[in-house]
RNA sequence: GCGGUAUUGGUGAAGUUUGGUUAACACACCGGAUUGUGGUUCCGGCAUGCGUGGGUUCGAGUCCCACAUACCGCCCCA
C-alpha cells in the first residue's frame, strides 16, 4: 500500500454513501417543510473569520484550527464549524437588507476540518449539518430551531433523547454571573486542576465544564447562571420554557450547560443520546443556541440569530448502533443474459432501450458463461433476467424470467424493447 | 499535544510466549463437475510475503529503534 488517506480523514464508499444521502435528504425535506433553503459557503475562510467568532480562548482557535499561508500570504483556515462562514455570507451579500424576508433562514451541509487526535466519530474531516435564521429575537424562533433539531432526529428513526437546555443570557447577565463565578472560585483556586485554573480568569464558565473530579465539588454548589438573568434575559428563556411545553418537547435544564464557542447568549440547548456508540453516559449528537451580536462582530449590523449543528458521522454511528434500518439503492431490474459473441450486439441494444424507459438494466461484461452471468444477476438481486442466445436472436425473442419465482417467459424482443413495464404487470401469472 | 494497544492475502484471522527454513483455517472471489439458466453440494486455484525504513542475528512475521496509520483514554468537541 503506497499511498494512505491523510491522518483523520475517510473514504465514503458506495454502501456507505446511500445512508449519507439518507440522512441528507431527510434533512432537505424536513427543512423544507420549515421554510430554510439551502446555502453553500467556502470551506476555507480567512483565518480571522473564525477567530473573531469563535474567541481567542477557545480550543477550536487555540489548538484545533486548520490554518495555513496561502501562496499570497493569505491566513486562511479551513472550516472548523458552519456559524461563521455563513454569518460572514450574511453579512457580505447584505442579506440583511430590506428586500429579504426576516427572519433569513438557511441550512447547510458539508465538510468541516478540526486538527486534533482522530477517534471513531471524530474525525479531521468531518462533516456538519447545520441551520442558522438570522434577524429575529423571538424566542418562537428559538422554539423554532430546537423543533426542527428534535423532528429531524424523530424523522431518523431515533427516540430515547434528551433535550437539554440552558440560557447564558444577554451581555449584562453574563459579566455578572462572570464576576460572581470568579468570586466563588477565588478562594478554592489552589484546589482547582491545572486546567480550570487558567480558565479561571480568561473564561470562568468553562470552568464548569470541566470533567476534571477535583472540580466537580465546586461546580456543584456554584451559582447558577440562572440567578443572574436579567428580567429581559429571564422573560426570554422562560417564553423558550412555555413554548416547548406547549408544542409538548420534554427537555431538562441544566444550568451548568456552558459552550466551547464564545459567541453564544440566550438559549443554548444540546440533543444528547445514551448510545454506547459514542461513549458511555450522556452525549451530544446536536448542539445549538442563540448568538446575538455575533453579526455585528462581522461588521454587519445588529442583527440576532440562532441555529444549531449536528456531526454527520456521529449520527451514521448513532443511526447504525440503535439499528435503525437505511434504504439501500442498489437494487437492479434486469440482468441482460446475452449468450454467444452473436449476441453480444444485441444484448447491448436491449440493455440500452430498457434503460431508456427508466428501468435498472446491466449485463455481462467478462465473456461470461450463462450460468456465470445467471450467478452475478442473483447477486446483484436481478429482480429479472432476459436471457438472449442465437435461437432467440432468429426468432426475434428472449427468455424473460422472474428471480424471486423463477417463472419464465418468452416475450419478442420488439416488446421488451418497447414497452418493458407492461410486461412486467400483465404477463406473469403469479403477479403481486 | 500526551499516554496505551494494534498493524499478517479481497475479508475475518492463526502464528509473536520458546527467532529456524512449505505463513494454518474460514469466508469471499475465479475456474470446473453432459456443449445455454441463479441461491445447495463436490473438486481445483488464490500472500516470493507479514504497515514503512533501519538494526541485532548464521537465520526475524516473531527481538530492538524510528516513522506512518488505526482504535481507546486525556484534552476538547460534532
Amino acid at each position: 500500500m503506497r499511498y494512505q488517506k491523510p491522518k483523520g480523514t475517510a473514504d465514503i464508499l458506495p454502501g456507505d454513501t446511500e445512508k449519507w444521502r439518507f440522512v441528507e435528504d431527510t434533512a432537505r425535506k424536513l427543512f423544507k417543510t420549515y421554510q430554510y433553503r439551502e446555502i453553500r459557503t467556502p470551506m476555507f475562510e480567512n483565518f480571522e473569520v473564525f477567530s473573531r467568532t469563535s474567541g481567542d480562548t477557545s480550543d477550536i482557535v487555540t489548538k484545533e484550527m486548520y490554518d495555513f499561508k496561502d501562496k499570497g500570504d493569505r491566513h486562511i483556515s479551513l472550516r472548523p464549524e458552519g456559524t461563521a462562514g455563513v454569518v460572514r455570507a450574511f453579512v457580505e451579500n447584505k442579506l440583511y437588507g430590506p428586500e429579504y424576508n426576516k427572519p433569513y433562514k438557511v441550512y447547510y451541509m458539508g465538510p468541516m476540518y478540526r486538527y486534533e487526535r482522530p477517534q471513531s466519530g471524530r474525525l479531521r474531516e468531518f462533516h456538519q449539518i447545520g441551520v442558522e435564521a438570522f434577524g429575529s429575537d423571538s424566542p418562537v424562533l428559538d422554539v423554532e430551531v430546537i423543533s426542527m433539531a428534535i423532528n429531524l432526529f424523530k424523522k431518523l428513526g431515533l427516540s430515547d433523547l434528551r433535550l437539554t437546555l440552558n440560557s447564558l443570557g444577554d451581555k449584562t447577565s453574563r459579566d455578572n454571573y462572570r464576576a460572581a463565578l470568579i468570586e466563588y472560585l477565588e478562594p478554592h483556586f489552589e484546589e482547582l486542576s491545572e486546567e480550570s485554573k487558567v480558565r479561571l480568569h480568561k473564561n470562568p464558565l468553562r470552568v464548569l465544564d470541566s470533567k476534571e473530579e477535583q472540580d466537580q465539588q465546586f461546580v456543584a454548589d456554584a451559582p447558577s447562571i440562572l440567578d443572574y438573568l436579567t428580567d429581559d434575559a429571564k422573560a426570554h428563556f422562560e417564553q423558550v420554557k412555555q413554548q416547548l411545553d406547549l408544542l409538548g418537547i420534554d427537555y431538562v435544564v441544566d444550568s451548568t450547560m456552558v459552550r466551547g464557542l464564545d459567541y453564544y447568549n440566550h438559549t443554548i440547548f444540546e440533543v444528547m443520546t445514551q448510545s454506547k456508540s459514542l461513549g458511555h453516559g450522556y452525549t451530544t449528537i446536536c448542539a445549538g443556541g442563540r448568538y446575538n451580536g455575533l453579526v455585528e462582530e462581522l461588521g454587519g449590523p445588529e442583527v440576532s440569530g440562532v441555529g444549531f449543528g449536528l456531526g454527520i458521522e456521529r449520527l451514521l454511528l448513532l443511526l447504525q448502533d440503535e439499528q435503525v434500518s437505511m434504504p439501500n439503492d442498489d437494487d437492479l431490474d434486469v440482468f441482460v443474459v446475452g449468450i454467444g459473441e452473436a449476441a453480444n450486439a444485441m444484448t447491448l441494444k436491449v440493455v440500452q432501450a430498457i434503460r431508456a424507459k427508466g428501468f435498472s438494466s446491466d449485463r455481462d461484461y467478462l465473456d461470461r458463461k450463462p450460468k456465470g452471468q445467471f450467478k452475478i444477476a442473483d447477486r446483484l438481486n436481478a429482480k429479472y433476467t432476459l436471457t438472449i442466445g442465437e435461437s432467440e436472436l432468429e426468432s426475434k425473442t428472449a427468455h424473460l424470467k422472474k428471480m424471486a419465482s423463477g417463472e419464465e417467459i418468452t416475450v419478442t424482443l420488439e416488446e421488451v424493447q418497447q414497452d418493458f413495464q407492461s410486461i412486467i404487470e400483465s404477463k406473469f401469472s403469479n403477479k403481486k
